[in-house]
RNA sequence: GCGGGCGUGGCGGAACGGCAGACGCGUGGGACUUAGGAUCCCAUGAGCAGCGCUCGUGAGAGUUCGAGUCUCUCCGCCCGCACCA
């Protein structure tokens, strides 16, 4: 393809990017570079429909820093890969009614295409597939070492279904009672499941976020995620049944003189138990409803509060007396110990149930300002114990203290730590994902499969579909199921579930750097060389996912002895998202755009350049239709500029406030694209273009260089062509970054603002090392300034020299009120 | 409800506590053109006939010589989490 003098953005990429994959550029060799900066882009997931533009925007942003590190002398690995397993593409390939293996193949393909055109500088060798049994055979390997380390377990507990996706999910998997692939309302099931014991991390997964340096939001994400509270856990003896008590979790045990009943879980095992037989059909009915509610209702906290009596009691340890014990659903069977105190006075659930019911609500918190009688609302707050045995009087913060003292010395209960976050429920009854290796044995129980047998390949099935039995489709696949113990060689079944898509994500940056070693998951050198990654970044979305699933696996892979890291980010830096006319992009609102069709009518220099100038990166930006055509006439300008002033002939040097123009670009852009501020990088590249516009046929060679130099992050082809039309045989890549010259920077003159009381009343040039007496002498003489202080004298100065002066006058007699 | 973020021209968005609105879009005017939805130049927050002044960063108070920026109260929008005891 010829090249021709006008920018023909089409002809210019084509030619670059195929310069640039016979130069492997963004190849590096991994085990020679001297100063390995790893660079990494989330694993993206090839849908159908095609690389969507919000990442094309979150890529770039990954890109653009990458280019920059490589200039500034770093060796930047910049790897690519498709997270093609998992519920998302299987549930396409059944719509399509096409096998998975071979959609995913066409998938892939038609991603890789488009990867390569957005002028990504990616380490192409080092490419993974999550779905190639090269790969998956380390993810059922790093299965076996958790299991092996005690942290997989399989066991019965309440389950999150999805009725859609005819699978179990994992807690994180369910936003607001909905399955977060398909957006259907997920029901509970007991099942017995495969669990990966995350909770054993929880506050190692807490207290490491005090020291990383990532974006806020996701730290607060995660901290609120995994929701770690501190109290008191005691049981109350059930009266009349000897040796039955039932157990609860308290943050507030200073309360515990204001318990005036017992709330328990539909779903706790003792409800059949205390049950009096003349309450049983309203229980048992009641307990029922609660387990046909959809959870999406059962976590409505405005619906009224249900709820039945047992008719059992139990007796408050430090009142003495015996309180109701109720079945209610705003109780949760899973947190803490599926059973509460109930406080109606100083807790607001408690209240409203406690209302509903006709139940006392006796007050033993009082603030200073003291509380309504009676209450209107529960009081949560902090105050002093009132009725309340021998915490009364004291502060309710020390009271809580004093409470469980007393509960751990008269051997009723004991402090206690309780979390929010579960065990990461791992099993998936469906077939697009890589076979949980483990085989269960009549005499041996579970056993791992033999590291030297891995993979477990998924087996070709025609019939992919899930059964909704409550097994995967592999259930069905006789000799896959058939197998031996690996323990005593006798008869044996395969685990049939497949393993959940975020543990194919959770390790797939450790594999990048030894990809070509086919024996191990990870090399130890390419490791210790490469890892922790050096920055990261994404998309918020994945806050509590896919990054606490992977601290969580790195931290566990470290404790084994495996990493000599635990924290697998250094930096994350979370990107904002991509608004087209004012609303999110959605093929519902029909406001989708294709980056295909960008790339063809601009180029995808323009397209990178644009979507990194429309927003800030980090905050997230709106495209405009019209927009996009400034940054296409930008290139424009820039490539016009350059072929002129090449065709006019290059002076000896810039003067000198071009010269220090140059420098302050450099400097610009420079903090600017350290600091994620793309937009003003590009704004600064802008302004710049603008100035030497302004004397395109007086330019230096200087000038053009640094032009594109900085320009090569964003636009990096039509740079690169420019470059070379300077007369440089070598790529931009083998360029380095200018360097600002701090002397340079300092300006000799400024325009001077003068404020007289603190408002702008004229301004004057003078040196920017000017004097205080000089300067306000200077200014004092200006007639605009005298007029402003209106024969006063300033009573003070405040002079902040090269940005402003400020005259204090007091306002004066002859203008103020007579 | 709790946590986090954000409110700036017609629009996207800039502004170490120091000239509000950089840069871009759009709009108006002009130039060059047979022509332009191309390119270039000029203008573009509002008000006032007065080219300077007044008002202007969601509303209100406060701190400061000086506040878009810091503090408090309120209103609105967005994003998390949401009956977590």
């Amino acid at each position: 393809m010829s090249v021709g003098v006008r920018y023909d953005p089409t002809a210019v990429e084509a030619k670059w990017l195929r310069r640039w994959a016979e130069e492997g550029v963004g190849e590096v060799d991994l085990d020679r570079a001297e100063r390995p900066f790893y660079n990494l882009l989330m694993f993206p997931y090839p849908s159908a429909e095609g690389l969507h533009v919000g990442n094309v925007f979150a890529f770039t942003g990954v890109d653009v820093f990458g280019r920059f590190m490589a200039l500034n002398g770093y060796d930047v690995f910049e790897p690519i890969g498709f997270d093609a397993f998992g519920i998302h593409s299987e549930n396409f390939a059944l719509k399509m009614n096409v096998h998975p293996k071979r959609l995913i193949a066409s998938n892939v393909a038609h991603f890789r295409e488009q990867l390569h055109r957005m002028e990504g500088m990616f380490a192409w060798s080092h490419e993974v597939d999550s779905t190639q049994p090269e790969y998956y055979k380390f993810t059922q390997w790093i299965f076996i070492q958790m299991f092996k380390h005690g942290l997989a377990e399989k066991r019965m507990a309440p389950v999150n279904w999805c009725p859609s996706c005819l699978t179990v999910l994992a807690n994180e998997q369910v936003i607001g009672g909905a399955c977060e692939r398909c957006g259907s309302q997920v029901t509970t099931r007991q099942l017995e499941q495969w669990f990966l014991k995350i909770t054993r991390y929880a506050d190692r997964l807490l207290d490491n976020l005090d020291h990383l340096d990532w974006s806020e939001v996701v730290k607060t994400a995660q901290r609120n995620w995994i929701g770690r509270s501190h109290g008191l856990e005691m049981a109350f003896p059930v009266v009349g049944r000897e040796g039955l008590s039932v157990a609860f979790f308290t943050t507030r045990p200073d309360t515990v003189f204001g318990a005036s009943f017992m709330v328990l879980a539909p779903e706790h095992p003792l409800v059949p138990e205390i049950t009096a037989p003349e309450r049983r059909p309203a229980v048992e009915a009641y307990v029922r409803e609660a387990a046909a509610r959809r959870e999406a209702e059962r976590l409505d906290p405005t619906r009224p509060k249900t709820g039945v009596d047992t008719g059992a009691r139990a007796l408050n340890l430090a009142t003495g007396e015996a309180i109701p014990i109720w079945v209610a659903d705003y109780v949760l069977a899973g947190y803490g110990t599926g059973a509460i105190m109930a406080v109606p006075a100083h807790d607001e659930r408690d209240f409203a149930f406690a209302r509903a019911h006709g139940l006392p609500v006796p007050l033993v918190v009082r603030p200073p300002e003291g509380l309504p009688d009676p209450l209107p609302a529960a009081y949560a707050g902090e105050g002093t114990m009132v009725d309340s045995g021998f915490l009364t009087g004291m502060d309710s913060a020390a009271a809580r203290e004093a409470a469980i003292a007393w509960a751990e010395r008269e051997g009723y209960g004991r402090r206690r730590v309780t979390y929010r976050l579960r065990d990461w429920l791992i099993s998936r009854q469906r077939y697009w994902g890589p076979p949980i290796p483990m085989v269960h044995c009549p005499a041996c129980g579970w056993q791992p499969v033999p590291e030297s047998e891995l993979p477990v390949l998924l087996p070709d099935v025609e019939d992919f579909r899930p059964a909704g039995s409550g097994q995967s489709p592999l259930a069905a696949v006789e000799s896959f199921v058939h197998t031996t113990c690996p323990a005593c060689g006798g008869p044996a079944r395969r685990e049939t579930d497949v393993s959940d898509n975020f543990l194919d994500s959770a390790w797939y940056f450790l594999r990048y750097p030894s990809t070509d070693f086919p024996d191990r998951a990870m090399d130890p050198e390419r490791t210790r060389k490469w890892l922790p990654v050096d920055r990261y970044m994404g998309g918020k979305e994945h806050s509590v996912l896919h990054l606490m699933y992977t601290r969580f696996v790195c931290m566990a892979l470290h404790d084994m002895g495996l990493l000599p890291f635990e924290e697998p980010f250094k930096v994350f830096r979370a990107h904002g998202m991509m608004i087209h006319n004012g609303a999110k992009m959605s093929k519902s609102r029909g406001n989708v755009i294709n980056p295909d069709s960008l790339f063809d009518r601009y180029g995808a220099d323009t397209t990178r350049t644009y979507l990194m100038f429309m927003g800030s990166y980090q905050e997230g930006g709106d495209f405009s239709d019209s927009g996009i055509q400034g940054v296409y006439r930008f290139l424009h300008r820039v490539w016009d500029l350059v072929q002129g002033a090449a065709e006019a002939g290059w002076r000896e040097a810039p003067p000198p406030e071009a010269e220090r123009l140059r420098h302050r670009t450099i400097a610009r852009v420079t903090r600017d694209i350290q600091a994620l501020h793309y937009n003003t990088a590009i704004a600064a590249l802008m302004e710049y273009v603008n100035a030497l516009g302004a004397r395109r046929d007086r330019l230096a060679l200087c000038e053009a260089e640094t032009l594109c130099v900085l320009l090569w992050p964003f636009a990096p082809a039509i740079a690169d062509e420019l470059w070379e039309r300077l007369g440089h045989a070598d790529g931009l890549w083998r360029a380095r970054w200018p360097q600002a010259d701090p002397e340079q920077l300092r300006d000799e003159e400024v325009e001077l603002p003068i404020q007289v009381n603190g408002r702008l009343r004229d301004r004057m040039r003078v040196s920017a090392d000017l004097g205080e007496a000089e300067a306000v002498a200077l200014a004092a003489a200006r007639p605009r300034v005298r007029e402003a202080l209106g024969g006063r004298e300033p009573t003070r100065v405040v002079y902040v020299p090269g940005r402003m002066l400020n005259l204090v006058a007091q306002p004066g007699g002859d203008g103020g009120r007579g």
